[in-house]
DNA sequence: GATGAATGAGGCTTCATTCAT
DNA sequence: TATGAATGAAGCCTCATTCAT
């Protein structure tokens, strides 16, 4: 990511913020920069101080926004010793933020996707630190003798986030009207999940 | 889809299978319309009798694919009674034509989420009618009273298919050698799909 | 030099045409890429069907115009035998090139100089041969005994086609009336030179 | 040139020299002002304390040599009255100075042109003045009857000229290993002038 | 005098698509 | 049907310069 200016200046996440809507509006490719600078209110060369160019703003947005989801998704876990119910957990959070956050969610569920450098060259390590609090969730579960043993973490940790991932996308993609709630598929899937890895159903 | 020729012709599909490589190698977006001719053996502008644009030859390759994966899942499920074989089937089946039609499944996987129509214009009713049948086998478990009522058969559909989708991404993405069993991986999600569905474990 | 279209077209050369006016009134820097394009009444992309891009103009105006200029150059020390001669020919040619192709000359002296490339990457491969003649013409002259053996016909060459050139430089830069006679520094350029290599005055 | 500061301070040649060597090093289109600055130890803005814009670093360096240059020839000429071993030592002198200067060498010699400025708006009096030494000098024989009276001073000079900087260019250019002897390119320059000019050779 | 964050104009080039042949 | 030369819109980014501190 954008290594330029260490510290966040206030002017930075002015940046973020109002790349985070107009890309949410208009699309990544279709928003041109100078609707950022204008919707933040700086010239367009001031951007270039701050991102490297108009993709590290987009891969800036998910660092950040990676950053905060997993330091408020460790908050939201920290008290529940239950494997089972740490993942329902997971799965309500992750919607929660999807719904509380809808432009910052379009902008990650479907414009990051469109990113050739985020599908192909960017490692996501953010990503792999959220998912890993899944994989080790699956790893403690197994070792409390709850989930089966021959679950592979790995296979569960994409999938779980697979389902997830789709769901909040048909989420998002829907019209508001169609839009089905999201609280009771966070039931279901963790449902499923939490059955589906249990020893004994 | 591109009406313009009903038959598909022998150029078509020349173009088509030219299409396919050129994307897989270089990208959708890099990939200019000028590459696909080369590599058809035939000029730009005949490339505009077959197809409307060039995003059309990207969906029109979902659709030719889609149309083939359906009419395949259902010769191979077709004598499969048990939902819970059938959804074992399903995962296999999934990762086996990626597994087996590698350049077809990255376009289809990587390249076509690429395409800002597809994501957000597109009604990809071929894959509605492919995830109909996992959504279709999940309704008649729980009419036999194998799946639990409570499950909603939209939930799991997308759910489903969001796990097999991004392990399936995750492969295509990984470098050759760190390449995992997709065939493990098929069991392992399937498992926890039936079990985590299932009315007793 | 461009390879692209192997043959010269028309419509290439009326873009070459268009350049050397629009380089020689605005400047190479200055000029516009779109300015060239609406002189030669073609779109702006169709320049690039032909050059590489706006430097490659520049280069193969260059290229162009010193094979003409080398062909013309034989043809006009052809039937000459004598080296003192050949030389009061060769700087009269050039100085008559300078006046008869002001705006080509314009671009060739000054603008080309501006370029980069030019400078310090491109090989001018075709300026080589045209100083050559001079060189070969000094080793004849060193052969017949009339030119001096100790000069260096490397040397001579470079300090011959300086001084042409500066001196066609300074004609190009000076305003219309304070224009000096070309024709006569032509005769003492050589006379100098002639005087200069020859084994006795 | 810059007129802001009439005294030579620390921090302008402080600038001048890193602005040498940032020019010669990445070319004077490709430094940019902020590398002289970093190179200086100074604040881009500072820079402008002390020069009216960038291409005045650059002009300002050419004005500051120059003066340089000519105080040194004087010396090295002033008690030297034969025009003959003046012309010698004026041909040995300039390409010292390229010798002994490289990185100014270079600027001057290649920079320097490639500055639109420098080569149709700029009057370049010092080089005037370098020259009409030269200039001088040949009146000077042929009052003397040393030099042929035909011969036109303003011609000679700017031949003069233009074959020691067309050789010092080529030398400039030349890649080390390829690098002829200057000393010997400089007396066998003098030599063709000297008897070039010379009344009876 | 010194700083350095902010400014904002400006143009080359690509490549999907067309259409006369 | 097929060709392929021609079109032309569209936008990212650089970096010299300014000016409030």
């Amino acid at each position: 990511m954008s290594e330029l200016p260490l510290r966040r200046t206030d002017k930075r996440s002015l940046i973020t913020e109002a790349a985070i809507e107009v890309f949410a509006e208009k699309g990544f490719r279709n928003a041109r920069v100078s609707d950022v600078a204008k919707r933040a209110g700086v010239a367009d060369g001031t951007i270039y101080l701050y991102f490297k160019n108009k993709e590290d703003i987009l891969l800036s947005i998910f660092e950040e926004k990676m950053d905060l989801l997993l330091a408020t998704l460790g908050e939201r876990l920290k008290d529940i010793p239950s494997p089972e119910e740490r993942i329902r957990q997971f799965a309500r959070f992750h919607f929660e933020q999807v719904r509380d956050n809808r432009a910052a969610a379009e902008v990650l569920q479907v414009e990051l996707r469109l990113s050739n450098k985020f599908l192909k060259e960017y490692r996501p390590e953010k990503l792999w630190a959220y998912l890993g609090v899944f994989a080790q969730l699956v790893k403690d579960g197994q070792e409390k003798g709850i989930f089966r043993a021959e679950i592979d973490p790995f296979v569960a940790m994409w999938s779980f986030f697979g389902a997830l991932d789709e769901l909040a996308m048909q989420w998002v993609l829907s019209r508001k009207n169609d839009r089905f709630s999201l609280e009771s598929a966070a039931d279901q899937v963790a449902g499923i999940f939490i059955r589906g890895m249990s020893e004994k159903a």
